[in-house]
DNA sequence: TTTCTATTACTACGGGTGTAGTTTTTAAAT
DNA sequence: ATTTAAAAACTACACCCGTAGTAATAGAAA
C-alpha cells in the first residue's frame, strides 16, 4: 500500500516483467528492443535499482539472473492513479473522469461499455448496502 | 501540446500559482506553510528551474519577482494524465476508468453524477456525427 | 546618506535516473 | 584443463530533484 513511484524506463521494464511472469536481462531487452535498443547494461542497472526498492526479486538459474516483479501491475496502476488524482484532481476519481470525458478521450463503444461498468458499479454498491 | 512532467513539489507550487493567478515567492510559501513549511530558498529555487523550463514566467515589483503559470492546470491535467494512461493502461482512457469502478473509488453520488456525464458526452458525439 | 532588512542569486549536497563502458566471473565448448 | 563468450558487477557521468545555507543586492527607513 506504500506510494509506488516508477519512472519511464522502469515503467517499461516492469511491464516486461509483468507480462513475462519471470525474464532474463537479455529477453527483457530483446522485448525492449522493439520499440528502442538499450545497452543490456542499462536494463541490467535499473534491475538492480529496482531490487534494491525491493520492487523486483531474482534467482540464478545458469549464469544468468532470473528476474521476477515483487509489486503488481494492479498495485502499481493503483497507487499512480491515486498519486494523480491526489495532486491534480483534488483526490476525487470523478473530477478526473470527468476531465476525460470533457476531453473526448473515448470513443464510441468506449462510452457504452463505460456506462455499464458504471451501472455495475452501482449494483455493487447496492448489494453492499 | 508537448511532454509536461512535473514533480511533487513543483505541483504544489504550480498549483498555488494556477489558484492565484500570480503570486511572489513569499506568498507561495505562505500557501505551502499550511500543509508544510518550506525555506523560502527551496520554494525560489525550484521556481527558477520552472522558469529555465518555461514553465513560469516572472516580473518585478520592487524588489519581488512575481511569478506566474506559463502552462495551464488543464494542459498540465492533459498531459499527466496522458501519460499515465499511455504507460499503465495500454493508452485506453477506459480502462483506467475501468480499473477505478474496479477499485471502488467513487462514493455512491458520484456514481450517478458519472453517468450523467457520459449520457452528456455520448449526446455530444452524436450531434458531431 | 547610511543602515537595515527583505528578497534574490549563488552555491552546494545527497540521492535518483538514464545511459553505458570496463572489468570480472563463470558456465560451456573444445 | 584451457579457452571463449555470455552475463553480471563495478564504475562513471551528466542531469534533475528536494532542500537549504550563505552571499549579494536593493528598496525602505532613519
Amino acid at each position: 500500500m506504500n506510494k509506488i513511484k516508477l519512472d519511464d524506463l522502469q515503467l517499461k521494464i516492469m511491464k516486461v516483467l509483468w507480462h513475462l511472469g519471470e525474464a532474463s536481462v537479455g529477453q527483457i531487452q530483446e522485448v525492449l528492443k522493439a520499440e528502442r535498443a538499450f545497452a543490456i547494461t542499462t536494463i541490467s542497472t535499473v534491475l538492480q535499482r529496482l531490487h534494491k526498492r525491493d520492487i523486483v526479486s531474482y534467482h540464478k538459474e545458469g549464469r544468468q539472473y532470473i528476474y521476477k516483479a515483487e509489486i503488481s501491475e494492479k498495485e502499481t496502476q493503483h497507487s499512480m492513479t491515486n498519486s494523480l488524482v491526489e495532486q491534480l484532481f483534488g483526490g476525487k476519481s470523478s473530477v478526473l473522469v470527468n476531465h476525460l470525458l470533457e476531453a473526448d478521450s473515448f470513443e464510441t463503444a468506449e462510452l457504452d461499455q463505460l456506462k455499464k461498468m458504471i451501472e455495475e458499479a452501482q449494483k455493487r454498491q447496492n448489494d453492499k448496502t
